[in-house]
DNA sequence: TGTACATCAGTGAACGCGCGTTCACTGATGTAC
DNA sequence: TGTACATCAGTGAACGCGCGTTCACTGATGTAC
């Protein structure tokens, strides 16, 4: 059959979207083309006719991911200082929040992936370097700071704690430590911000 | 050929050794039984002789690690203190280093497995919380804090930060940038403990 | 003291299965005549 | 207006390979007689 014009685009964008839920899911590693396919509603013979490998997918199902979710807490962040409210406060509250914790598949690739992806390529390292600056800057420019240099030191220190955080809280089988784990996070993300990068 | 007492014991030791190094450097879902054999000079065939399943033998090689890089810490503290040093710099500076960013294999196995780990048994988180936890103490032990709660929760913050920043540092193909954020780390990681966790 | 046998850590072939990747093919539609 | 053909997104069989796991077997040694 033939499709109309921007078919394949939107086909492969949604190949795009799956990848990234199941990778953040499951692990690059343990997720498969053919499963990934079925996920999107086609079989695996096609996946070569709009990637040239699963590491590209990788990096674009990566990049997507991350870019989508820096936007998401750009717009959390500027809602609540419009309201008068501290952005910074709302996006590390997203960030530690049960929900996030309990539902890595739409959550942050850096607490899912970054262990796996800095094992791969630097072409794919580059990708993703350059999505957690951009998250970076969105959480710098809610930090007060002397400088812009300043700011985004604290910024990245607040990212790494929430991120270690966010693992450790996913990893623990009991639910009040996991809980505890996630409200110590929020108190300690804002306190870093808070004193000045020396 | 028959084999002299303690020799099974040996050669399960050696497995497991094995397998804490090869899953820190390529993850869990990345090494094969065959292989991780291979490189303890064994054939395949005889690993169900040692171990009930794959997943038994990460509990084990994650325990292993983590128990080992806990003691190492507590010792390299123990001998700061002893040269009238800080215990809690001297674990910052071995965590966040260029060395350990360097070599996975032999480095921190929350920093490597944490998120392929939260998504493995309960049983297996279990060990791996427990484990953690004991690095946790290890921590605390050097953070002055108005009661032991207190230290140990300055502690798990301490911990989650140097985890997401040397994960950070990892995944960061260029090299300044990769030193700069191990360096940030450290400082960010000491300011942590230093203030009281209110 | 010498021989037959039990032990058992480790071997290697085999199981069914899913992996990433390739490729000849399908078939509905748009276009050319 | 009607027919022949080109297009091309998606199909599904097949490639070699490695996965986790099972199992009949090996063969050097310690023990029993």
């Amino acid at each position: 059959m033939r499709y109309e014009k921007g078919h394949k685009d939107e086909t492969r964008r949604r190949i795009v979207e799956t990848a990234a839920r199941r990778f953040r899911k499951d692990g690059i590693a343990a997720t498969g083309i053919a499963g990934l396919m079925a996920d999107a509603g086609l079989t695996h013979g096609g996946f070569y006719a709009h990637f040239p490998s699963k590491e590209d997918l990788v990096r674009q199902a990566v990049d997507v991911a991350l870019t989508s979710a820096t936007a998401e807490h750009a717009a959390a962040a500027a809602v609540a200082r419009a309201e008068g409210g501290d952005g910074l406060e709302i996006i590390v509250r997203r960030y530690l929040s049960r929900t996030h914790r309990d539902h890595p598949e739409t959550g942050c690739a850096i607490a899912t992936l970054a262990a796996e992806l800095a094992r791969s390529s630097a072409e794919t390292r580059g990708t993703f370097a350059q999505d957690a600056d951009q998250l970076i800057q969105v959480i710098a420019a809610e930090i007060p700071a002397a400088s812009a240099e300043e700011a985004r030191a604290s910024a990245s220190m607040v990212l790494a704690l929430m991120v270690g955080a966010l693992q450790l809280a996913r990893a623990m089988p009991d639910a009040a430590a996991s809980d505890a784990m996630l409200q110590a996070g929020r108190r300690a993300a804002l306190a870093l911000a808070r004193q000045p990068a020396s």
